[in-house]
DNA sequence: ACCAGTGCCGTTTTT
DNA sequence: CGGCACTGGT
């Protein structure tokens, strides 16, 4: 392929950031505009001009999907072998780093890759160890605490404690590193951390990677937490050049320690004087993005684009409100069933919504109806109950000194070793601060218990020496046979499905050896552990596709449904407490609404159950912050509401909820107006004529209120 | 060792 | 309401 062809096609800013010099770049790319093609072209065009070797290139990405991706889109480009290039994720490349240094690392030549499930149990069996009161200090707290200054980059020894209460947190993140090391376990955090003081330290290597990666890009470079960011800024030094992607408006994980600043920061540390903006979409038609434009001007603090398109304006924005959440599921789902008749497939469509729990009524309505469905976010193939226990088997195997593993199978199947004996093992284990294994073998346990024990040991022992000479599936097949797993779900009566899967473990093994470098079953659990696997069930079938927004970035449908837009539900309460995390929020809906191509439908719904209960909720702001032009709506006049009195907005045909109805005229789920808080929702009333009391919800802005109506100033009834 | 009953809690999530 | 984690009983 010559560079002319290479470049074919390109637009006029994907060209230049494609060809950019050797020299730190930012490149804005909104949603839409071809940015793993700039990344993937401008990697192939340096290696086509010559200007690096594949061995040059370190390209960083967050999921591994991603970075698959990459890979794929390069070798159809070029007719190279991808093999000397270093593409994958943050995670990924920090174990190949340590795995290549685990000496100088400080780790044992097959330390464990924990994931977050692993490492919340490390911590609750610490929490237990040290007699600590787990109402105080909740496991998951300490995890999130433990994690938080890991991506910060802080040991906790460098941990400044402001109260006692943290002073003991950081006691216990000290007891918790102590616990890892002693179990040659690693956490997701540890691998980062890890590797950046390895090359803090280590000047030989530091330098020796320096000079090896020229070019490093940098996807998504808006959710790099603050240590990733100073991983890479090592890693660069001051001669390898930055290429970093990303899209300050699609900034949707703060939560979890993504900072958008380290954008502002980046063109600030570098100098940057290459930004680049991909405006240009070629996905979605105008009145779609003239809505994402208008909604994300809402915020503050951003770089500022705007998206444009050449394919015309498209249909308006359909919007629905629906009586219940129910009603708002047959809509759903009637209007799904509807747009497949005229010819679009079920996978191509997608219903949105902002929390997991707003799936369960839609998934009803699609199951009673028969329209076949996936959804997103379940268990992962690796994070399943058997397969973690078959891989517990393997990694006690490789390991033996991972009591996480050794706790999960010691007595699984059941083996005659109880509560008891697991206890004295632990207290012998801390008494001599050695691993369980090696209390497990000295044990001398008393009688049966011990000879129980001993068995165990002997079983591991055995499986390790027949797995000399066999391949990674045979390995995985002999365990699952030793060990006594196969035997179990086989007389389970619902472990059917439980044994297809430990069978396909043996597959995943195999895929495993046609793909890795590393064949090793080492090099195999820790693909176990940073790629759990797919996310959706029985990919291929024609399905209608339900996930969260967050779930959905990075994907794009010919037709999307964002629903549940109500304050309180999307925005979500939580986050609309603070600018912040409303500007987040509204992000969040920007990424939604970009991932329709050609028809977006927004609904809501008056009234939903909710924990229980059946809540009332105003419509959500993000409604009113897209151009009413744009919008059609579907089932009732649009309201416009005047203020300066308290008026029934709009609808006035949501039925009573409840009998007790006064003469008012007031009733709950209707919409009233009020002079200072705006639009809200009556959730309750009490009481009756002059002393009558109402409860209204006003959102995120307000929040709920009650409200007597005989106060006129404040209250003025206008029907 | 297992099970049933209780009580609590309730965004978003990748590695 | 519904999922889960933990408790106490058998």
């Amino acid at each position: 392929m010559t560079s002319r062809s290479l470049l074919e096609g390109l637009n006029p800013e994907q060209l230049a950031a494609v060809t950019l010099p050797k020299q730190a770049a930012l490149i804005l790319a909104g949603a839409g505009s071809g940015k793993t093609r700039v990344l993937t072209t401008r990697i192939a065009w340096l290696l086509q001009t010559g200007q690096v070797s594949p061995q040059g290139i370190l390209a960083v990405t967050f999921t591994n999907k991603a970075a698959k991706e990459m890979l794929t889109r390069i070798s159809a480009m070029l007719p190279i072998n991808t093999r000397g290039m270093w593409i994958g994720t943050f995670h990924g490349i920090c174990n190949r780093l340590l795995r290549a240094h685990h000496r100088e690392a400080g780790l044992p030549e097959a330390f464990q890759i924990m994931d977050s499930q692993d490492q919340l149990s490390l911590i609750k069996r610490l929490l237990k160890a040290l007699n600590i009161d787990d109402e105080k200090y909740p496991a998951k707290q300490l995890q999130h605490f433990i994690n938080g200054n890991k991506e910060a980059g802080l040991r906790a020894a460098q941990v400044v404690p402001y109260d006692d209460f943290t002073k003991r947190l950081v006691e216990l993140y000290a007891a918790y590193e102590e616990q890892c090391q002693r179990e040659g376990a690693v956490d997701f955090a540890e691998l980062l951390l890890r590797c950046f003081e390895l090359l803090t330290r280590n000047a030989m290597l530091r330098d020796h990677y320096r000079e090896r990666f020229q070019h490093i890009l940098v996807d998504e470079f808006q959710d790099t937490n603050k240590l990733q960011y100073l991983w890479l800024k090592l890693i660069a030094g001051d001669q390898a050049a930055i290429f970093a992607v990303g899209d300050d408006d699609q900034s949707i994980y703060a939560f979890r320690g993504a900072q958008v600043g380290n954008m502002f920061d980046f063109e600030r540390d570098y100098q940057v004087k290459n930004v680049i903006k991909l405006e240009q979409n070629y996905r979605s038609f105008g009145n779609i993005l003239d809505a994402a434009n208008t909604l994300i001007q809402h915020n503050g603090t951003r770089l500022g684009k705007n998206l444009w398109t050449s394919a015309g304006s498209g249909q308006p924005l359909r919007v629905y409100e629906g009586s219940t959440d129910l009603d708002e599921a047959a809509f759903l789902v009637e209007e799904v069933k509807q747009l497949h008749r005229e010819g679009l497939a079920l996978q191509n469509m997608a219903i949105l919504y902002r929390s997991n729990a707003q799936s369960r009524v839609i998934e009803h309505q699609l199951f009673s109806t028969g329209v076949p469905y996936r959804v997103y976010g379940g268990l992962r193939f690796f994070e399943r109950q058997e397969i973690k226990h078959a891989l517990a088997y393997l990694r006690l195997i490789a390991n033996n000194d991972d009591d996480g593993a050794l706790l999960r199978v010691i007595n699984f199947p059941t083996r005659g070793i109880g509560a008891r004996t697991i206890e004295s093992i632990q207290s012998n284990a801390r008494l001599s601060r050695a691993s369980l294994w090696q209390a497990a073998c000295s044990g001398g346990g008393s009688g049966r218990s011990g000879a129980a024990v001993a068995q165990f040991v002997n079983l591991i022992e055995d499986m390790r020496r027949r797995s000399e000479g066999l391949t990674l599936p045979e390995q995985v097949d002999m365990m699952l046979d030793q060990s006594g797993l196969r035997a179990f779900y086989h007389s389970e009566k619902d472990g059917q499905d439980r044994l297809d899967n430990l069978n396909e473990l043996i597959n995943a093994a195999m895929n495993y050896l046609a793909e890795a470098d590393d064949r090793s079953l080492t090099g195999f659990l820790a693909h176990a552990s940073l790629e759990a696997g797919d996310h959706q069930a029985d990919a291929g079938a024609d399905a209608l596709q339900l996930m969260t927004v967050h779930s959905a970035k990075g994907l794009e449908f010919d037709a999307v449904f964002i629903t549940g837009l109500e304050e309180g539900l999307f925005p979500h309460e939580n986050a609309s407490l603070d600018p912040a995390g409303l500007e987040e929020e509204r992000r969040l809906m920007y990424v939604a609404i970009t991932r329709a191509r050609q028809k977006l439908y927004l609904t809501l719904s008056q009234s939903r159950m909710l924990h229980g209960q059946t809540r009332y909720n105003v419509g959500s702001r993000f409604l009113i912050e897209i151009p009413a032009n744009l919008l059609h709506w579907l089932n009732k006049a649009q309201p416009a509401p005047k203020m300066g009195g308290f008026a029934p907005a709009g609808n006035s045909s949501a039925r009573p909820t409840r009998s007790a109805q006064a003469e008012h005229g007031f009733h709950i789920g209707q919409s009233v107006l009020h002079a200072k808080f705006g639009v809200g929702v009556i959730i309750d009333c009490e009481g009756s004529g002059g002393g009558a009391h109402v409860q209204v919800n006003f959102g995120g802005s307000h929040g709920i209120k009650w409200l007597t109506l005989r106060s006129v100033d404040m209250l003025t009834a206008s029907s």
